[in-house]
DNA sequence: CTTGATTCCGAAAGCGCTTTCGGAATAGCG
DNA sequence: CGCTATTCCGAAAGCGCTTTCGGAATCAAG
């Protein structure tokens, strides 16, 4: 498989196996000369050095891991591919390998985490979705394994992160929602052991009181990550005692439940009662109605995540890595004004 | 950052470093007591070989790559996780890394793995949606690189790959329409240096044949892989001469976008034409009407494609690796008879 | 007891590369 | 032209592990 090794090289110019080698790196103490000679033979013999033995020489493993969460929903996933897109393209600029690892559960995440941090083959790793306190977090740290988090537990002073301030974002999403004149805005959150979860919640909280209403529990509900989940949520929400106007998701993929929850009560989406999902997934422009949602900007977060943990490897200070974007909305269908004579299930009983 | 090694091991119990090491992998020549302390030395230090020595010393990379296709599009990207996940659960089996390499761009591909396969980086390779003639798949042989496509090219006979017979499934599906009275069924495609459009297009042509339906090529439209691009397609057959009064799409995503396009030409999508997509996304069943397909068998195809990857890696050889599955029709909404009074655009022109 | 077969472990040679170190060849200087 | 700087390269020592080989110690058998 591996034909040209660095000796063959040596053997075949006459010269020194280290000579070759500096060559290849551009060591100053190598004759324009040699080097030239030695690089033309490397391409003409379509040299590739070996990474293993590179890494073991330099003790630099130029790689990093992506740990993958473990409770996948096919749903929710876009955001994967897309930040794996974004992390090989940052990467690909110093030719470093990206290693996707997933632990077979949450338990079995921080001894994940363990294995990859002692195992040396890493120089870096990108967890996505913190829990509030994060095991995984305090492993990193101990082993001094540089780390960057897609997200924020609740400490998040002291390493580096990429969040978007989705705390605001449901503050402005009840802020719009107060505007088209509801006043029984429910939530459907997600489990609140994922630190996202509990800031939406808190945005969500904020917005109300920022806008004098009343925080109202029986006006939220907690579910998983899964549209079914969500439709599950928001049929309870609506057969409660005071059903809501409108309902703020914490994920589009919830969302989408709920727009079917809304439909399976007889009511319209969008016009009986609003729901505005957060995310900005590209499938809710195809739902019916199209689905307002809180839009983060995905794009190239996948790059710069994987900018910033190359900055860290490379001896940045992770406190100097926290980077915090905002979500906007982007209005499709599926909120609006609250009708006058808005029609609820238990008004029609 | 790796704390214990071997020799430390090795010092610390008093015997030679080949002797701890051929204790903890399990050599025959090793007495019961010692591998005992040994391991019980190691589990107490918590030490991990480091993979890269290892690697370099016994010369298996223990890791395969998934070279993840260069234009991702965020719509159709669930695939791509959920290989991932059954991949990694597969490998996890022994403790091999995954690696996620992505070419810059299409011309790219081949050189990236030429590199893959000459850095001795990675003792397999699997990439996915292959071309008709795939330089790809050339190259990896040529490399005598352990490798499994996810898909077929057109030469498939000597090569491991793990497909879904989507040319029945296309074909079915045709069956399916003309049972429910259609007669001019139109077919939004992929481009065809994807053989797994070729496949589709040849499976809706035999289809027709099947039926006694004549192909008239006014029926079909190539799009690319994107919802906007099946719109496009979309509309340009509903304005044609001769409009279809049902549309079959290459995949779920330019279905979506079929769904659009003849909502805005005033018709309504599953009434007056049908749709019927292909890959069984789960989004589908939110779109409006919910998208009728033609599912994959998604499930456990990471997995399936690791096992079989790995039984090749072993020496297995790939002719016996070849794993041709079948897509079933899930009915949702978007597929309906015909209407005798049977409404399109020219009719109402 | 002696001898041959076993059992078990130490020593050492790599794996393919990087990197330090020293010295030969060359250049610069007085 | 002699002597000290430079320039450039060869040699060798690892990186941390695996694996072969041989030999000491133990055992069974004669």
């Amino acid at each position: 498989m591996q034909r040209v090794s660095l000796k063959f090289l040596a053997k075949e110019l006459g010269i020194a196996e280290g000579t070759v080698s500096r060559a290849l790196n551009d060591y100053p103490d190598i004759s324009e000369a040699t080097r030239l000679r030695v690089k033309e033979a490397a391409e003409h013999y379509g040299y590739k050095a070996n990474q293993t033995a590179r890494r073991l020489a330099t003790g630099v493993a130029e790689a990093v891991a992506y740990l993958m969460p473990a409770n996948t929903n096919a749903l929710s996933e876009p955001f994967v591919s897309q930040l794996l897109e974004g992390l090989t393209q940052s990467l690909a600029k110093r030719g470093w390998d990206l290693l996707v690892v997933q632990a077979a559960s949450i338990e079995e995440e921080a001894e994940t985490i363990a294995k990859l941090s002692s195992s040396g083959k890493v120089s870096g790793v990108v967890i996505s979705r913190p829990y509030k306190q994060d095991s995984r977090i305090d492993l990193l740290r101990k082993y001094k394994m540089p780390f960057i988090v897609h997200g924020r537990s609740v400490s998040h002073d002291d390493y580096a992160w990429y969040d978007v301030d989705s705390q605001s974002a449901f503050m402005d999403a009840v802020d719009h929602l107060v505007l088209l004149g509801h006043q029984k805005i429910g939530f459907v959150g997600a489990p609140t052991y994922y630190h996202f979860a509990q800031m939406r919640l808190d945005g969500y909280r904020d917005g109300l009181k920022h806008n004098g209403l009343s925080f109202d529990e029986n006006l939220v509900e907690i579910a998983e990550l899964s549209d079914d989940a969500g439709e599950r949520a928001g049929v309870s929400l609506l057969r409660s005692q005071t059903p809501p106007t409108a309902i703020i998701c914490a994920t589009d993929t919830q969302a989408i439940g709920v727009l079917a929850a809304i439909r399976s009560q007889g009511l319209e989406p969008g016009k009986d009662v609003s729901v505005i999902g957060y995310d900005g997934l590209a499938f809710g422009k195809h739902t019916s109605p199209p689905l307002t949602t809180m839009a983060q900007p995905l794009a190239h977060s996948g790059r710069q995540i994987g900018d910033m943990l190359l900055a860290i490897i490379d001896g940045g200070d992770p406190i100097d890595y926290q980077e915090l974007r905002s979500a906007k909305l982007v209005r499709r269908m599926s909120d609006g004004p609250v009708r006058p004579e808005n029609k609820t299930l238990h008004e029609e009983e």
